[in-house]
DNA sequence: ATTTAATGTAACCGTATAGTTACGCATTAT
DNA sequence: ATAATGCGTAACTATACGGTTACATTAAAT
């Protein structure tokens, strides 16, 4: 069976896109302001350093990963904030959370260390032949 | 009070390098395989279609993520899962578990209406002087 | 009808990423 | 001693990213 290729749960369709929106942290600043209730480009801007058509960009990458939502409103774009995507994420922090809930991560040194030594049983055991 | 700069708890210290390095498929992909117990660098190499130094290259990023541990072993570099930072990537989406756990979605669009409204009324209270 | 306000987009720049091949260095095998 | 293994690093390439300034567009204000 070999291992081919694992559960390789880390590409998901969306969860790819996702991920990268989230790694820039004025995105992730983006959607933290956004909790507070939506807003029109402009006065999100207003709250970073970096000028106006740098967040209308990062704005374009959050609409792309769907973590946005955005709609007219006279000569505003308000951007309202859509948490639905993170979903995806969560569920794959999810299969880690029993990492650090228990003390699942001594009992994991534990199995390593076992592993290590059939290791070194097997490297014996190559020599030998 | 004027929330001058939110709580931008997007931009914790370490936080950073972790929504980085999980930005990239490979390096997800990675840490899902090395759920299933420590491997060497070779041997989590060959479970990917690029080439060894490629996957190289993502093993120090994650290094320096502290989400793998690396410890030589004979001529071996056996990486072990850090979970640890991940915890910082679990408790910012914490804050976003609230929207989709309840209605509060539905809540949200509700007070979203009212400050249009709200937005409305000053327009047209502008208008007037 | 003009002007002003609110945004997105284009063009451009510097830097980081992800990948490749070639090479160097230990450590184990012969 | 020499060969082979297992890995990391260097050098190089192509592409994406984040930022800036200049320009285009649409809607509201005068």
């Amino acid at each position: 069976m070999r291992e081919r290729s694992v559960t390789h749960s880390a590409a998901t369709p969306g969860r790819e896109i996702t991920f990268q929106a989230l790694a820039d942290p004025t995105r992730r600043a983006v959607l933290d302001l956004l909790r507070r209730g939506s807003q029109p480009a402009g006065q999100i801007a207003s709250a970073f350093p970096v000028s106006r058509p740098a967040i209308s960009k990062h704005l374009r990458l959050l609409r792309r990963a769907h973590l946005v939502r955005e709609h007219r409103e006279g000569r505003h774009r308000v951007y309202q904030l859509n948490p639905e995507p993170l979903r995806a994420v969560d569920s794959w922090i999810e299969q880690y959370r029993v990492f650090w809930a228990s003390s699942l991560n001594n009992l994991k040194a534990f199995v390593e260390a076992e592993h290590a030594r059939e290791r070194e049983a097997a490297r014996k055991q190559r020599k030998k032949s």
